[in-house]
Order: C-alpha cells, then sequence, then structure tokens
DNA sequence: GGGGATATCATGGGACCCCATGGGCGTCAA
DNA sequence: TTGACGCCCATGGGGTCCCATGATATCCCC
C-alpha cells in the first residue's frame, strides 16, 4: 500500500491550513518524501502534489520535446516557474497558500484526491461534480459497448 | 475454494460494523488480499469490495493513454479517487463509512453478495427485489420457451 | 449413535489511542 | 509594528483493539 488511493474532505482553518490526511502521510513516509511539491494542474483547476519526483516526471516529457516549442516553454513554466514546496507542520498540516487558493478556488474546505503516484487537491464541490460526471459517462460508454444496461454482469 | 460466493445477511451494529462472512474472509485469505477496497458501482447502489486489483481494468487502460493526456487523469481520478479503504477490525468486521451509506442506502443491516473474484454490499431490500425480479424473469423466459407455466424451483 | 465438550462465528460494549482541528506564543522579516 | 509562519499544547470525536456473550456447528468419546 504505497499509493494515493481514495479521497479525504479536510477542513481549513483560519490560518489556512489543513491537516494531511493520515492514510497519505503514510504513503509519503513509504515513499522517503519529506518535501511536499505542488504545481498547478495542466488542465484543472487543480493542485498535483507529491515529491520532488513529480518535476522529473515533467522533465521526462519535456525531453521529448523541441526547446523552442510552445508547449515545452509551457511545460517548463508549470514545472519551475509555477511549482511551490509545501513545508507542513510538526502535525502533518500544510497551508493552502495564495497561488493554490487562487488557482483551484479552496475556501474552508479541501477535498485530498489520491490518484496513485500523487494526490489532487480540489474544491469539494468540484470534486463531486467532476465525479458524477465521470461516472456517467464510463456508465454510458460501457453500456453501449456491451448493449447491456443496468442488469447484473461481471 | 477461492472464489465469493453465496450471500448473507449481516447485521451493521451502533458503530457502524459488520462482520465480513467467515467464507469470504477465507477466501480474502487464500488470495493474500489484506487491504480491501470498494467502489461504487456504475449503475447499482452497490458497493464493490476486493483487493486492489479492482482497479486492474482502470489500470489497463491507463496504461494505453499518454500519462499528461486528459483522459488518463480522467481514469486515475476514477480507479484512484473514488472509492475508499475498508480497514478490517482484528474480529474481521469493516465500518460502513458515510460513502458507502449514501450510495447504497445500507442502514442496520447489510447484504454481502458474492460475485466471483470480488464481492458486493448491498441494501438486503434492494437484494431481495433484484433476486425476485431476476427469478421472474426467468420463469417468463422458460414458460415462453417450453409453453408450461409455473415457476419452476427445486 | 447420542450427548457433552470444544471451536468457530456473529455481535455487543468498554477503553484507549490517534487524528483532525483550534488556539496561543515566539520569531523573523517587511 | 504587524503580519506571516513555525512550534507547542489542548481537545473532542472517531476509529481501533481487546474482551465478553450467546448461538451454532464440529468433534470425540463412551
Amino acid at each position: 500500500m504505497d499509493r494515493f488511493l481514495s479521497h479525504y474532505v479536510h477542513s481549513v482553518d483560519s490560518k489556512g491550513r489543513v491537516s494531511v490526511p493520515a492514510a497519505y502521510r503514510q504513503v509519503l513516509a513509504s515513499r522517503g518524501i519529506r518535501d511536499l511539491f505542488s504545481m498547478r494542474d495542466l488542465y484543472l483547476p487543480v493542485m498535483n502534489v507529491g515529491g520532488p519526483e513529480l518535476m522529473s516526471h515533467f522533465e521526462a516529457k519535456m525531453e521529448t520535446l523541441d526547446p523552442f516549442s510552445p508547449e515545452y516553454q509551457e511545460l517548463a513554466i508549470l514545472a519551475y516557474g509555477d511549482g511551490t514546496y509545501l513545508k507542513s507542520d510538526s502535525e502533518g498540516r500544510i497551508v493552502i497558500n495564495d497561488l493554490i487558493r487562487e488557482h483551484t478556488g479552496i475556501t474552508d474546505r479541501a477535498t485530498f484526491v489520491g490518484v496513485g503516484k500523487m494526490f489532487q487537491l480540489w474544491r469539494p464541490e468540484d470534486f463531486e461534480e467532476k465525479i458524477a460526471a465521470l461516472r456517467e459517462r464510463q456508465a454510458k460508454h460501457r453500456s453501449a459497448a456491451t448493449g447491456s444496461a443496468g442488469t447484473t454482469e461481471r
């Protein structure tokens, strides 16, 4: 169990602090991640959070691109110019700074969403909406593929 | 005997705990599953429960995609972000959390339904209804085919 | 084969620990 | 000085562990 799974809604206090879910802290420990690194998502009003290897993830992608292409520039800005370290306090809390607040719209509650090697920070309402939309689309895809509706399958 | 079979109705206590049927616990042991993971069914108000391989369906599809594409990200959210861990206590009980309660409508009793490689959690009334509907449909099919009336049973 | 001893299982309750959350205080820099 | 930030302590509730109980199934010995 070394992957970020499941999701949690935690509240942001008046100082902007949020507890990182205990389950995630265990994953961080088992992966030897001490410094959290976060960057804005390319498509969604969401922060991607993980260890410093998040950057190498981007670097690997960048190596496949022309250094003078717009995509490369974009990625470079996102990876280097936009990322921030998130120091966690002695209780394992991080602070929702202005950049996160602005990009995600998070105010007094934040949803932590595990996506395997990293996790994300969502505005709770946005996440619920997204999940509902994704589930609906998946259901349509699958019933379209099998021709069967909601009967017992598998 | 490494498949989940049959169904059991167990009661949920005031703390939200339910005993996982002993037969299922044996299957879990023989499959080497320690951490239970549950996902909402796409069509029914039912939880699908199994080991981490529940996600393999999504992971297989993800491997064919560019990790930077929106499609990949959406699948990751569905596979990892939706659903929850079910920690089981020392007696082999799991806790019906709010997400399960909300999706299934389970209150004080839960039906465990074996479906081979995983099992499901149903609201007992829903399951009985489902079974009745299936049996009725079968009976119709049969009488239509053979011309004989009445429900054929063992 | 019958009946008592024993093991397994579902379920309940109590105690305790951890976690999420809030508040206070000192430090450092603008 | 003031606000941002790091560190400490406090607290309540939820979750986990341990023990208990009754019911049922299994086994064993006479």
